[in-house]
DNA sequence: CATACTAAATGGTCAGACCATTCAAGAATT
DNA sequence: AATTCTTGAATGGTCTGACCATTTAGTATG
């Protein structure tokens, strides 16, 4: 059960820690507000500086506060984003817990579902949109092998497109983790030649061809194909059978 | 671009962190290790105290390692886990950027995605266990609704096997981290009369079956409307025409 | 042998000082 | 008057050294 956590609420800077994320969480403190500085944080909260600090440290690694330098500087409060969910996730393929081949399985079932769902919630700007960058896309193609990175941001641009389509912030986030995961092994991507671009081009149309007849379920099936000759490229080899256990009370892979 | 990170490396505490972070990942420090105690660091790296605790509570928050109190105590790496991950999305969800229905949406792709690859790749090994699960779920529902706690229990610990199943560590990270976020929720559930207890225990049941055959898709569908069932009853709304603009910049979400 | 005490190791907190960066207001220069 | 330069104040970053709190291992005691 998750319903305890451990009793350990002895240090006083999770206690600030906590008093400063309730504040923001709650809407007394705004993304762009100012925190006061630490030496008034430090009266007001009748303890030291050192303190005060590592709690900001723990604030900003979260992802809640922005520290800056100099007279108008201090710790700012930031919009919630999915940074660190994407930097929890590169760690955990740093260590080796999951693999790129596990995350193009992943994405290519979700990319699949973003598919299906945004063509059932697509309107005639969203259309007009994608086309657009079709467009665009099918411009930088035609300048050749060498245009590959901006065809790339192209495409990338287009399944973020399809993600805000579906309305549902999820999608979007884990779509842009996955996305900012998989760009660190770009360089096997540079080598792809005329016909590699091609066949992504035409993936990229047809998939917008479905969700403009509302077919969902060949948008699907395009997405998958789409994602998954991306991971061909990739050196993908066949994981079906690799297998790790999982420890289920740390929530921790054991080898 | 990904390509660069803001240009910032003036703080020590973060060079110590990228240290200690690469000894962790590159293997030289095995989870269960121990750093050398404070001081000792504080001689070996040139610094301050203050400095060395600074880049802990960041290692700390980062989930990289565990800190222990008296004598044997001191940072001890932890194994990476998904632990991280779950905060960040409970973080997103408080700050209200996703809703309860937002994740329901997501899990119920989710949980069919599981099903059908679980269907795939089980062994009679797996189908034995679930039988197990499914045996003792039995025997929790007869007891009737005040047994209920018991029995999603089970039920949760069914769907977490199923993930396991599939042998891509991502679907269990995202299910324990999609479960632990609704179990906040839980309350709700406990009002289960019998009738839905015995709706729940038969859609377990068909989805084993499903997997026992072999019919993937049937699973899939079976597991979609199982967790539709249980957002229902958390007062699920349809939420087709919600809309949330996305910041592409920040990653932030803006009303 | 079991229990209670003691001391050492280690993290947690504090106070105060000084350095580094940034920015705005005022001074000097053109 | 406009521009550039200087200076000082605000703020975070770092350092030092001290003391407190917790835990464990060892020791003394019954």
């Amino acid at each position: 059960m998750t319903l305890f956590r451990p009793a350990k609420q002895n240090r006083i800077f999770e206690d600030v820690v906590e008093q400063i994320q309730e504040a923001i969480l709650s809407g007394q403190l705004k993304a762009g507000d100012r925190l006061p500085p630490e030496r008034e944080l430090r009266e007001t909260l009748q303890t030291s500086r050192s303190t005060i600090r590592e709690a900001l440290r723990v604030l900003e690694q979260k992802g809640l506060i922005e520290i800056r330098l100099g007279t108008g500087g201090g710790a700012m409060v930031k919009a919630v984003s999915s940074e660190t969910i994407t930097e929890s996730l590169a760690l955990l393929i740093a260590s080796r817990s999951i693999s790129i081949e596990h995350l193009y399985e992943f994405r290519e079932r979700v990319e699949g579902d973003v598919a299906a769902l945004a063509t059932e919630r697509c309107t005639a700007e969203h259309i007009a949109s994608l086309r657009q960058l079709l467009k665009e896309a099918h411009t930088e193609i035609q300048k050749g092998p060498e245009a590959v990175r901006e065809f790339l941001s192209l495409d990338r641009e287009i399944h973020y497109n399809l993600s805000k389509i579906t309305g549902n912030p999820i999608y979007i986030i884990i779509l842009k983790t996955v996305h900012d995961n998989i760009h660190r092994y770009f360089d096997q991507f540079l080598a792809m030649d005329q016909k590699r671009l091609d066949e992504n081009y035409n993936d990229l149309v047809q998939i917008v061809d479905s969700l403009e007849k509302g077919d969902g379920e060949h948008a699907r099936e395009l997405a998958q194909t789409h994602v998954r000759r991306f991971g061909i490229y990739m050196g993908n080899r066949d994981f079906s059978e690799k297998k790790l256990e999982w420890e289920p009370d740390s929530g921790a892979f054991v080898s």
